[in-house]
DNA sequence: CTGAAAGCGCTAACAT
DNA sequence: ATGTTAGCGCTTTCAG
């Protein structure tokens, strides 16, 4: 294994062909004003060389810059997983130089992380923020364009799903099986996830009935779990729990399975994302989809568009989330 | 909204502040040779002027590249959403560039992917690579510093799981429970994850029994639904399914369960990856634990060590694979 | 302690 | 069709 890891440069095949810089630059980016032969040379030669284009040296020099960043919370959460792999596919074959940038820790400050984004002078920022204030982002949307996924922020590109909707058809569904005893299972509070549980305090109250709600320490399903414990520990315990997200529901499940519940007919439970798990046989999970991956592909369309018209207006796109019923919901037992 | 997106330079700071461009360079590098009140000067005028550091531009500048690239299959596959966490952690919080590059698609040519990291000029990729041969990566490691992850590859610095003690294990293990009739269910055949199939194959014969081989279209739990199908409807059907990954395993599951079998009374089903799924109740999944997360975290190490010492002897991490015993493996069904 | 000058690899007018 | 000449924003000798 030898260690020559400088590769060549430009100039090193313009030497080689004995032509200037100029045309080897043109040749690869296939600008017109070199002839046929001078390109076949110089394809060769690089060839040879091993030369390749340094596209971190290109767009210092253009005045544009090509890269698309990224900035997720939690890429083990498929939603997040979903999403990116989302945004990969609506990027162009030649424009897939995407940084991503993950927060460290869930509730550690995530400043650092959009930070590094900008001094790696990406042309865009996708971001799914949650800890910042909506405030901080617009700030982040004046220094580097930027399109916040998951989450509506006035006056920035946003893709988001409508929470307050698929709350409201998960808490809706469960009131309609005749369940009055319905906790929310949120996860702690940020400034960027409160309209499910929002939504979720609106309906029931709506419903004449009283919103019960806890707050987990994190998303995790240990965190679900934990919490779930301490409310299926109550003396009137809830007879259905609609959580924040599917691993929140995963960890309740767990608790009630611990204590001796089953799930329907002892505890209906509702989550949300529908991951893959969700639909699992033994699982299935009555979860709101929320289309990630679409949210992912819608936020690449608009960041794309916003990199080649600086100047239109901002965008708004509200994708409708879908109740998904399963299994793990069913009438509340008889009282006795 | 304003769409002045054209931040200040080094320059503007130290015009503002009245000093050369070499000043200000030398203040946010905290290298020697600026008087405090200077420093002091600096950093003020460049909040004033919402000066960011631009990296790209710095790493021209510097001989050496500061970035990692990180190349995977697919990131909605738990392994790998494992594996780049792992790397992240690994790595300090002001070397957090990490350029992510994922393969479009898991058969299609990844050509394009790992090409493109190296003209971001990353200053080393890690690689999870599966398509490319042997020889291929080699290659690539000759351009760029590169280590291979979750497979060895001769002659570069390489950090995986020993396939073979897992599969062995998980094959022994259905042995041992006193099956015969053991198929295992493999993904395509690439020439990087061909470890446990083999393993499979001679762990069989060494026993003295024959190994039945099929291999799902992808890695997918759909494809391992249709594939298991297949498998169970053969006359004389497997009595354990032993699956190159979890999703495979949870597709044969279904498949099971949608012919009306159960596990693990009428069929036994190992998987590979102890992902989080199998761990839940009434999933219950008896899997080999890769240890996927640590491998990332290893990767990382690695990847850091190699930068600062180029010439270091090549690195060989091999981590020890874990069978995770759960109820969804019993003794076969009484021979009727 | 501070500044001038050269250069990293490439692009983009502007010549020829 | 091909070459010249400036930069892009930053680092880094080498002199003051």
């Amino acid at each position: 294994m030898d260690h020559r890891h400088r590769s060549a440069t430009q100039s090193d095949v313009a030497k080689e062909v004995g032509v200037s810089r100029t045309l080897v630059s043109f040749a690869f980016r296939g600008a017109p004003g070199v002839s046929d032969e001078t390109k076949q040379a110089i394809f060769e030669a690089a060839k040879r060389l091993g030369y390749r284009p340094n596209a971190v040296a290109a767009d210092l020099a253009r005045k544009h810059r090509s890269a698309v960043g990224l900035y997720l919370m939690d890429i083990r959460n498929e939603v997040y997983a979903d999403i990116l792999s989302g945004v990969r596919t609506a990027l162009p074959q030649d424009r897939n130089r995407l940084i991503l940038s993950v927060s460290r820790s869930i509730d550690g400050e995530d400043q650092g992380a959009l930070e590094s984004l900008i001094e790696a002078r990406v042309g865009i920022i996708i971001a799914a923020t949650l800890l910042d204030s909506e405030e901080r982002v617009r700030e982040l949307a004046h220094i580097v364009p930027l399109v916040s996924v998951t989450r509506p922020v006035e006056g920035v590109d946003s893709v988001y799903s409508d929470d307050a909707a698929g709350a409201r058809a998960a808490t809706e569904h469960l009131i309609g099986l005749g369940h009055t005893r319905i906790a929310h299972l949120a996860g702690p509070v940020y400034d960027g996830h409160t309209v499910r549980r929002q939504s979720y305090a609106k309906t029931m109250r709506d419903a004449g009935l009283k919103p019960l709600m806890l707050a987990a320490e994190d998303f995790t399903q240990d965190a679900g779990q934990r919490a779930a414990t301490e409310l299926l520990s109550m003396t009137e315990r809830p007879t259905a729990i609609f959580t924040h997200n599917d691993q929140l529901a995963l960890g309740a499940r767990e608790a009630a399975y611990a204590k001796g519940l089953s799930v329907p007919s002892e505890l209906s439970l509702v989550g949300y994302d529908n991951s893959r798990t969700s639909g699992l046989h033994g699982i299935d999970l009555t979860s709101v989809d929320l289309h990630a991956t679409e949210l992912g592909q819608i936020a690449g369309t608009v960041a794309l568009e916003r990199l080649s018209n600086p100047e239109a207006p901002v965008a708004d796109r509200r994708v409708t989330p879908k109740l998904v019923v399963r299994s793990s919901t069913a009438p509340p037992a008889r009282v006795t």
